[in-house]
DNA sequence: GTACCTACCTAACGTTTGTTAGGTTGGCGG
DNA sequence: CCGCCAACCTAACAAACGTTAGGTAGGTAC
């Protein structure tokens, strides 16, 4: 019922999506959804958490398994991967965030910020570490540019195109550390 | 009334905008809209085709005023300080069209995609010339990154703050083409 | 003055929405 | 077998939505 609600909050934002249609994809009336949720806000609450719960517990999983990594570009890369892996290996729920969170009401909203700050917090932390040599106060603005790459391919990346996840995430990482013109800087200085 | 509209879109989105709010927004009623567009679908195929109208009309003018430009960088960072010229210094109608243009039904969308199609293939062209070593399957995606960049500065950024959109711009600039480390690779190359 | 047009209004229409009160089912515990 | 509770249904509610038919005020053309 959750992973149902998300899906239709991807494809059409919160006031479109219906309680009836909700329950007509898992096969029940929408009445029925009050016996598990007090209101629509409840609902959807529940699924914009799991989403950033996706989204922190990927992250999590980087930090132990990148535990004794000396190289900080690949353990920026493993976090990248994760976050992509959060947006289209781990059911809707990220995804519903990521598109559909600025539709929902203000109220709705508000009820989540703490947990997107807890999760922006950890990426801030992260990069502070990547990237100690980058001014603090421009890291939040770095941080800013990596997200908006990371979650706008949503709105274009195939996964059963050519290009595979782990491809994306290296691509991105490279570009956000190095830029696109790397190949002319490499040419330029050899 | 477009304003209005516009307005309302980049606030709530879609669904969530209603024709009595827009009207009531410039004093008179509801059905008088009607008089102007014939239903609601019609006058946001307006509103979001203005949004992209303002950046063509910005990318031209970038285009006949760095005419005779040699550097290929300054040619960049003029344009995108055009697109945030457009999203945050003439009206909500872009910024109608970045926030609320998955928001919107399909028909309305089918409408206007012609229209982003040609934007798009504006700025491809532009990162060809300004990036001739790239390889040209991965353009497309470096214009996806810069766009991811640029537009989620909604978000986040305010006009009103310390970082001027002129700054805004170079950063975008300078963190696309050479990326967040440029301040480690000079240190470790001098 | 008459005709006409634009810009608005009023008042309602049918539909859909979130929500609720009360009833029905099936399975589990004792 | 009885009671209970979770899970669901039916049927309706008030409110809000996009939309429409018909009417009104004011200005312009001739």
């Amino acid at each position: 019922m959750l992973d149902a609600a998300a899906e239709r909050l991807v494809a059409q934002g919160y006031t479109a999506t219906t309680l009836r249609e909700i329950a007509a994809d898992i096969g029940i009336k929408a009445g029925s959804i009050y016996h598990h949720f007090e209101s629509k806000e409840d609902l959807f609450i529940e699924v914009f958490s799991r989403g950033i719960e996706v989204m922190v517990d990927a992250f999590g999983d980087v930090d132990t398994a990148m535990n004794g990594c000396d190289r900080e570009s690949d353990r920026l890369e493993a976090h990248v991967r994760a976050h992509l892996g959060a947006l289209f290996e781990h059911g809707s729920f990220t995804a519903a965030h990521v598109t559909a969170f600025f539709t929902a009401p203000e109220e709705l909203r508000s009820a989540i910020v703490p947990l997107r700050d807890d999760y922006e917090h950890r990426w801030n932390a992260l990069l502070a570490d990547v990237l100690p040599e980058l001014d603090s106060a421009r890291l939040p603005i770095a941080r800013l540019f990596l997200f908006g790459a990371m979650n706008t391919t949503i709105e274009w990346f195939d996964l059963s195109g050519d290009l595979s996840l782990d491809g994306l995430a290296n691509l991105i990482t490279v570009q956000f550390l190095e830029g696109v013109d790397v190949l002319n800087l490499q040419r330029s200085t050899r």
